[in-house]
DNA sequence: TTTTGAGTTGTTCGA
DNA sequence: GTCGAACAACTCAAA
């Protein structure tokens, strides 16, 4: 008679216990060991905000899976010396995951599939509602354009929440952990969301009971900040997007889409691996950018916040304190990068990617892509943003610009998006404009006028 | 097979 | 003050 058989659930992005079908599959063992690898790989590029709320998530999860009698194994160390190593001590016969698409992820679980050897590592479910991959043209080929994905993506379907009770599963424990780490240092009066899969819960009913009805007139404005605030624990996979999903009615098309953006940029991710990195649309790579000593002096000032534009210097300085910004300001900081000060916009997203908890590198990246206009969906090259009209159309009072730049506090009412405008000028303590919004406007339309009309793309147009 | 129209997120200019 | 046009080029699906 063969003794009891033991899984591992290995916890990456999914870090929870409801809705979870990795979980409902490593449940089909009699005992199942919960496992989190800290990867040096992963941990190395990340913000001490993020690396905190990854920190915390997992305290929630270990606490969530002792309530069941269970517990969290932490280890740290190399994926593909680390999983085959508890699946040893556990004596365990299979591990589960939840399926990666990221070009990194992708490819680490390539080798611990390798390194796992007779142990099979199983693949079910993902971070989507429809797995990357999946949606594809009737020719067979990826979409390059949100539209007509989101519509086959919306006819497609996906699958009701599913079955995970943790309470029915016989936890395996005694396996050595190192356990979660101390949080690292963090910024004075900075202030994470609460981690872990109630409080996603708990975030997700707020917002279904007081924001979502006014969420498609709303969602633009950063001083009312009627936004889910889905996307860190989405990021974790504190909740799935499927159980949002299931409670959106037809009214709620203009959050559903949002959620169909995220499943848009991962497929996008997974089809081109590369255009984390790489321009989307490669004859862009030719766009002269601003490099030297100035130019590092401009990207320093944005990252501080100290461009000089309010609503710029708001939403950076939001960025350095939350680890958040609002979409609508990432829209706007993102097209003064590229279009004001002429940077590449891989210099905006690695700073993204650094400071944002939610950080999510196929959101981010062709986010910063289509600012661009480099990426899928390319915003026309003539589309650049004001920051002084963006700042009083959805800022209209200014109130979220005078809370995170202090300096504008003595401008009353939209008089704060333009401080030089005011009787007694920029306030002493504020910086001057950094560049004329107007002339790199025009430098910037010139610019993309000329890298279109270049014969290589062989629509040459002579002005 | 070819044509046609529409497409996340904008701004400016001139009538 | 409001409104439409102009600012390109390309993808995709329906006709």
């Amino acid at each position: 008679m063969p003794g009891p058989t033991t899984s591992v659930m290995w916890f990456r992005r999914d870090l929870r216990l409801r809705d979870h079908p990795a979980l409902a599959a490593a449940a089909g063992a009699d005992r199942v060991v919960a496992l989190f690898v800290l990867d040096d790989a992963l941990r190395r590029p990340s913000g001490a905000p993020r690396l905190a709320f990854l920190y915390q998530s997992l305290r929630d999860l270990d606490a969530e899976l002792r309530r069941h009698g269970g517990e969290l194994v932490v280890r740290r160390g190399t994926p593909e010396n680390v999983v085959p190593a508890v699946a040893r001590d556990a004596g365990a016969t299979s591990v589960h995951i939840s399926t990666d698409f990221g070009p990194y992820g992708a490819a680490r679980d390539k080798r611990v599939d390798a390194a796992l050897g007779e142990v099979p590592l199983i693949r079910t479910g993902s971070a989507y509602a429809v797995a990357p991959g999946r949606i594809v043209k009737s020719d067979g080929q990826p979409f390059r354009v949100f539209t007509p994905f989101y519509r086959t993506w919306s006819a497609h379907g996906w699958p009701a929440p599913a079955e995970s009770d943790p309470a029915r599963i016989s936890w395996r424990r005694g396996i050595s952990s190192a356990g979660v780490p101390q949080d690292p240092k963090l910024p004075p009066r900075l202030i994470l969301p609460d981690a872990g899969e109630q409080a996603a819960y708990a975030t997700w009913h707020r917002f279904r009971q007081d924001g979502l009805r006014h969420y498609s007139d709303d969602r633009n404005r950063p001083d009312l900040d009627n936004t889910s605030r889905m996307s860190v624990y989405l990021k974790y996979g504190a909740i799935h997007p499927r159980t949002l999903l299931a409670d959106l009615g037809k009214q709620d098309e203009t959050f559903r889409r949002e959620l169909a953006w995220r499943e848009f940029y991962a497929a996008v991710l997974h089809f081109w691996p590369d255009s984390a990195r790489d321009y989307f649309v490669p004859s862009m790579r030719r766009m002269p950018y601003a490099t030297g000593k100035i130019a590092d002096a401009h990207f320093a000032a944005w990252t501080a916040g100290r461009t000089g534009y309010p609503i710029v210097d708001a939403g950076m300085r939001q960025l350095l304190a939350e680890g958040w910004m609002h979409n609508r300001v990432r829209m706007i900081v993102a097209s003064f990068l590229v279009k004001d000060l002429h940077l590449e916009w891989t210099r905006g997203a690695r700073h993204f990617m650094r400071h944002l908890v939610d950080a999510d590198l196929a959101s981010n990246q062709h986010g910063w892509q289509w600012t661009a206009g480099t990426g899928t969906d390319a915003a026309p090259y003539f589309r650049v943003f004001n920051p002084i009209s963006q700042g009083k159309k959805f800022d209209p009072d200014g109130n979220y610009v005078r809370r995170y730049v202090p300096e504008l506090r003595g401008l009353p009412g939209a008089a704060a998006h333009e401080p030089w405008q005011g009787p007694a000028g920029v306030p002493a303590d504020y910086v001057e404009r950094i560049v004329d919004h107007a002339a790199e406007r025009t430098r910037s339309l010139a610019n993309y006028r000329r890298l279109r009309g270049r014969p290589s793309n062989g629509h040459a147009t002579d002005r």
